[in-house]
DNA sequence: CTCTCCCT
């Protein structure tokens, strides 16, 4: 049994070679070279050669491009038309908006002009294309611009981008900054002078945008960048457009550097979602860095406790639920002229919401003024292609997108009993409400027939192989109404424009990875991790950075400690180990370490990530993954009414994409530490995140945006009525929906807090006149809100000197005024965070973000708030009065969730007081062994037994007082 | 006698 197949071989630390792994070679450009794939992209015969130039130089006015003349000027015609409608609404639109616009293309033009020394000529046109909507778009040099209605001088030669280019080959000789060509010049005339910044600030630009030069070079290499007109002409064409584009395209990058200057964006932002707010972060940066320009300026984003945006930004990452709050406040998106939904495919309850009401938005309200942008790394672009055609009647037939055709890659719950019958891809569209369970049967049975059927699309080894760079996408011929063509037998496909969806698919850049799965099932994966990573450190050569998949925080730092503990013995000629953590409680300093260098030549880095870094993020260096197979997802047991956070296997999808991680920058291998077997048992896809949640939140944003129906919304995968009435009654009972479903003005207040409903509403029945006590509320939902506050004492020692430093936060009230106690001490000590941290056992990154926390629900509450200040209730000790009102006040949202004490002479057992179910208080709560009348608890966890966490002491009257009357029976 | 992925 040899310990890798591939012959290397190496002793783990610990000894023993316990496991052995079969080598499985996967590299699509040998015999696997999947057929389908060669006949998507295929270019049909009839179309003339896309990368000639000189098809379309010899004939300037084509067809079709007079066509997109004469659309470009409608727009613009459009867009003067919006413009003057909106400035006489409001007069107060100042011309600094614009100038922004006009400062920054200045700018562009620079970098461009700078840039222009060499290249081939397919660069030169791509440059003197883009040149054309740059004028155009921008509001005061509108008149050099061929398409503008307004143009007096489009045919002057002077402004002819061909000459323009001319000039620039001229000029690169020599000095640059004196190759000014006329048209530049005479841009520069008509335009305002830009607003200052003198001095260091324009030093400053100028590193930026000779940093700028630099990164040029390699975004040109991007697969998607030579698609960028294929992928503007779309746009042009369409309002919707559904990407394609597999990890290493670049879509992420490029797609708002290469939409920025189109004409329809009107001087309006364009917005790119994010399912993680590392991922639009980074982003942020690397695009600000592409262009040239300061974050936080024409680049920027916004993420929870971190805006770097401004009015200037034009191209802003924002997570998804960031932009479902801004939605509140602006349900038309009116600063916006686009918006991109990235990562559409890892399918969250946030991306999903966003999609159902920009679909709402660009048919109907925005309807011709917005543009849609579905962008996903995998072939789930056809659900979205079907879901935001505007006409899904029975007429409309998509070939290759009709349901059957689609169905071998939509069954991910096919084996489980539990599955739901809504998660296919006929209930796309709320026309279609869940198929009765014997059709499903059917369904079943025509898949499994299908799967021996060759032709149509082979999504996994689409996905599985290493992307052979195909020929060139396919353009077709916009004007043509009924451009779809496929046959499916043959395997010949192309996806173009059907009804009023553009569908692009653009290849990544992948190197190959080798993958290697493990012989036998593997039992202690965390032990299996810890072996497997000193067998690549210790048998693979540098460079070469190691990505360990696990399930959560404890077992990354857990896994942590012990490669530590073990790296010390390694022998001095070795390369050392750098071991970092990687998953979202952790602060940011902390997670942007994984993006620097090894601090040392010589040091590998050890990279130990929860999925954070599954999808979005790209930890650079990466050649070595170690995938354990597992993730925590959440489970909503809709009957129970509770959520629960289990350890459950990934789907195919995603181990790919684990997979994936280790060829980024060059050929890789992937422990896979499950067998070949267990693999092509899992799930293909993950189920959408809605399916799987309560969606309590959800309905509420959509009733606060005045979705009433919620049961009929526009959903991608509608979720079950159970858990949709679920939510309803949950919302009703705690007061944000009236007894006509209607959403009430608390329920509206309940909306903008970023807090789940039960939280909103206690926080919200703190500032009533009888309760007072909204700052202690405050304080003690913001602690609730952090993940890890209190984690368990570091070993087994130290356990007592733990206990002992917590137990001045003592409460018999319990855990709420427990952690209100805590906060207090914190806030009277006057020490320094981390000091008092340690001192205490308290997570300090934990407290930061409590820090934050609290800071942002105190400018929320600061219109509820009276008489009294926030700073002031701190010097006061919490008397048994204000606990009880602030217990009191948890009852309000919480209710439904608490319990009585369950049979006499067991201690910690309690039977919730709706539905009886048995809860235990957690071990880790005060309360833990202590039997009290009832208690009122902020969570249920499941994991070797149910557990109430966080659990307080209440009196079973003050149940029925802080309940509605119809659950008031109950108690 | 045990501790939760992401997001507002």
């Amino acid at each position: 049994m040899p310990p890798f197949a591939d012959g290397l071989t190496k002793a783990s630390p610990k000894g023993g070679n316990v496991f052995s792994l079969s080598s499985k070679k996967k590299r699509a450009s040998e015999k696997e070279k999947p057929k389908p794939l060669k006949g998507i992209l295929k270019k049909p015969a009839q179309q003339p050669p896309q990368n000639s130039p000189s098809a379309e130089e010899a004939k300037p006015l084509s067809n079709r491009e007079r066509k997109r003349q004469e659309r470009a000027k409608a727009w613009a015609a459009k867009i003067a038309e919006r413009e003057a409608a909106e400035a006489a609404a409001s007069p107060k639109k100042a011309a600094g908006e614009q100038m922004t616009d006009i400062e920054f293309l200045q700018r562009k033009r620079a970098r461009q002009e700078a840039g222009s020394g060499g290249g081939n000529a397919n660069q030169k046109k791509r440059r003197k294309e883009e040149s054309f909507p740059l004028l155009d778009g921008a509001p005061a040099p509108r008149v050099f611009s061929p398409n503008s209605t307004s143009a007096t001088e489009s045919n002057d030669p002077g402004v002819n981008p061909m000459f323009l280019n001319k000039g620039k080959e001229k000029g690169a000789t020599g000095n640059p900054g004196a190759s000014q060509n006329s048209r530049a010049d005479s841009a520069r005339a008509a335009m305002p002078p830009p607003p200052k910044p003198v001095g260091p600030p324009q030093v400053h630009s100028a590193q930026l945008r000779r940093h700028a030069l630099e990164l040029e070079k390699s975004r040109q290499k991007l697969p998607i960048y030579p698609h960028a007109d294929t992928l503007r002409q779309c746009l042009r064409d369409r309002h919707v457009l559904v990407m394609m584009g597999e990890t290493g395209s670049g879509k992420s990058t490029q797609i708002g550097q290469f939409l920025v200057d189109e004409p329809w964006r009107a001087g309006r932002c364009i917005a790119i979602t994010q399912p993680r707010k590392v991922a639009a972060v980074n982003l942020a940066r690397r695009v600000a860095a592409e262009m040239g320009v300061r974050l936080g300026e024409e680049v920027g984003y916004n993420v929870r406790f971190d805006n770097r945006s401004s009015d200037k930004t034009i191209i802003k990452f924002l997570t998804d639920g960031m932009l479902l709050q801004e939605m509140l406040a602006d349900p038309k998106l009116k600063r916006y002229s686009c918006v991109v939904v990235d990562e559409a495919h890892e399918r969250t309850v946030g991306t999903d919401l966003v999609m159902g009401f920009l679909r709402k938005l660009v048919y109907g309200e925005r309807r011709g003024s917005l543009k849609v942008v579905i962008m996903s790394a995998t072939m789930e672009v056809k659900t979205m292609a079907r879901f935001f055609e505007e006409n899904r009647g029975e007429g409309v037939i998509i070939p290759g997108l009709m349901p059957e055709a689609s169905k071998e890659e939509s069954t991910p719950e096919a084996k489980e009993e539990e599955s739901t019958p809504e998660f296919k891809e006929e209930s796309v569209g709320s026309e279609t409400r869940p198929t009765p369970p014997e059709t499903d049967k059917k369904a079943k049975r025509k898949k499994k027939k299908k799967k021996k059927n060759k032709g149509g699309i082979d999504t996994m080894k689409l996905i599985r192989s290493p992307s052979p760079i195909p020929e060139r996408i396919k353009t077709p011929e916009p004007t043509s109404a009924a451009g779809f063509e496929a046959e499916r037998s043959g395997g010949k496909m192309f996806f173009p424009y059907f009804g009023t969806v553009a569908l692009l698919i653009v290849p990544g850049r992948q190197y190959p990875v080798e993958s290697l799965h493990a012989a036998a099932p593997v039992q202690d994966y965390i032990d299996i991790s810890f072996r497997t990573v000193f067998q690549i450190h210790c048998t693979h050569p540098m460079p070469g950075d190691i990505l360990v998949f696990l399930t959560g925080q404890d077992e990354i730092e857990n896994l942590k400690k012990t490669i530590l503990e073990h790296a010390a013995a390694l022998t001095k000629e070795m390369p050392q180990m750098h071991v970092l953590p990687l998953y979202a409680a952790l602060p940011f300093a902390q997670q942007n370490k994984v993006f620097l260098p090894a601090p040392q030549k010589n040091m590998r880095k050890v990279i130990l990530c929860t999925n954070i870094a599954e999808t979005s993020v790209t930890v650079p260096g990466v050649r070595y993954v170690v995938d354990c197979g597992k993730a925590k997802l959440k489970q909503f047991r809709p009957k129970l009414g509770l959520e629960s956070l289990l350890v459950t296997p990934i789907s195919q999808s995603s181990a790919l994409q684990r997979r994936g991680r280790a060829g980024r920058e060059g050929p890789g291998k992937c422990w896979h530490l499950y067998t070949e077997d267990a693999f092509n048992e899992l799930a293909q896809v993950t189920k959408p995140e809605i399916l799987r949640t309560d969606v309590s939140n959800a309905i509420l944003i959509l009733k606060a945006r005045g979705h009433d129906d919620v049961v009929n919304f526009d959903y991608l995968s509608p979720p079950k009525l159970e858990s949709l009435q679920k939510a309803l009654e949950q919302l009703y009972s705690l007061g944000a929906l009236g007894n006509d479903g209607k959403i009430t003005p608390l329920g509206k207040k309940m909306a903008k807090l970023p807090l789940a409903p039960p939280l909103a509403r206690v926080l919200l029945a703190a500032a009533d006149k009888d309760m007072n006590c909204l700052p202690e509320v405050v304080d003690v939902v913001a602690a609730l809100s952090v993940d890890n506050l209190l984690p368990p004492p570091p070993s087994e020692e130290l356990r007592e000197q733990m206990e002992e430093a917590r137990q001045r936060f003592r409460r018999a009230e319990g855990d709420h005024i427990m952690l209100l106690e805590l906060v207090r001490s914190f806030d009277s000590s006057g020490e320094k965070l981390k000091g008092w941290c340690e001192a205490h056992f308290v997570s300090h990154y934990a407290m930061k973000t409590f820090i934050d926390i609290r800071a942002q629900l105190r400018t929320y509450c600061s219109s509820l708030l009276s008489s009294t200040t926030w700073d002031s209730a701190a010097a006061e000790t919490i008397s048994p009065d204000l606990a009880e009102r602030v217990l009191k006040a948890f009852l309000k949202g919480f209710f439904h969730q608490t319990a009585r004490a369950g049979p006499e002479g067991r201690l910690g057992e309690y039977l919730t007081v709706l539905g009886h179910q048995n809860v235990n208080v957690h071990p880790a709560s005060i309360l833990f062994g202590k039997r009290k009348e009832a208690i009122v608890y902020h969570e249920y966890v499941f994991t070797t037994k149910p557990f109430a966490r966080w659990c307080s002491a209440v009196q079973l009257d003050w149940v029925a007082e802080a309940s509605p009357g119809w659950v008031k029976g109950e108690v």
